[in-house]
DNA sequence: ATGATATTTCGACTATTATGGAAACATGGA
DNA sequence: TCCATGTTTCCATAATAGTCGAAATATCAT
């Protein structure tokens, strides 16, 4: 991951099937999905999603792991947290606009991604 | 405005010169920018500029109003908010995955765009 | 009216992104 | 080794997005 910035970060979730991709890692949790499952569950051809799936890891994002003869692709929070976080002061100059994001402990519930620090 | 979905929103910021528009006007606060000083602002000629205003406002991000002969611009809050708690929810399953983000006042400090409410 | 200024629209062009079949590249199992 | 499977890369193509000069439109001032 090479410190991408928030607007390659904002474009690359800025497409339906990359969203939905990053959407289905995030409800799968750390353990995250093998490539193929993504692909039948969201009905994109191998080749679009490794196209997707590449951008998605290119700007950190999400990360995968070789696992036998499959690829287990899981979300990095830090980067979405980051996004957020960077959206948050953009949006309110510092001062809280998430009337609707009630919910603000500080807890560094850190989430692992499966085989994660290496 | 017509309820653009959360991948429409992202890919509108995920563009340097619409996320710095974007910036700018959310610097601004409620008063807003007047067209041409962005584009003086930022240097982006006319056509370009209007290009990158017209998307924004396409899926609400901003908002713009007539004043005698120029545009003033003004960041659309709300829509950025629905943004932000929908990234919150997707990136957190509800729980709050925000330790760089600890304002959290839940205040519906609900600015005012300039002459908003007719 | 005429001219100056602000902004958009038009239009032509360039650049970037997306799509997906087919071939190549692993890897695991018989 | 040979085949099946998962994934990527290659490639050609299609589709979309971005750029910006110039013309058009709007509004104000004189």
């Amino acid at each position: 991951m090479e410190t991408p910035n928030a607007a390659e970060l904002l474009a690359a979730l800025g497409h339906e099937s990359r969203l939905s991709v990053f959407r289905l890692l995030v409800e799968a949790g750390p353990e995250g999905i093998v490539a193929s499952a993504i692909g039948d569950r969201l009905g994109l051809p191998p080749a679009t999603l490794s196209f997707h799936l590449a951008h998605l890891s290119r700007v950190g994002l999400i990360r995968g792991q070789k696992e036998s003869r499959f690829i287990r692709y899981c979300a990095e929070y830090a980067t979405m947290d980051e996004l957020i976080a960077y959206l948050t002061r953009n949006c309110c100059q510092g001062a809280s606009c998430l009337p609707k994001t009630a919910t603000c402990d500080t807890i560094a519930k850190r989430r692992q991604c499966a085989g994660e620090g290496a």
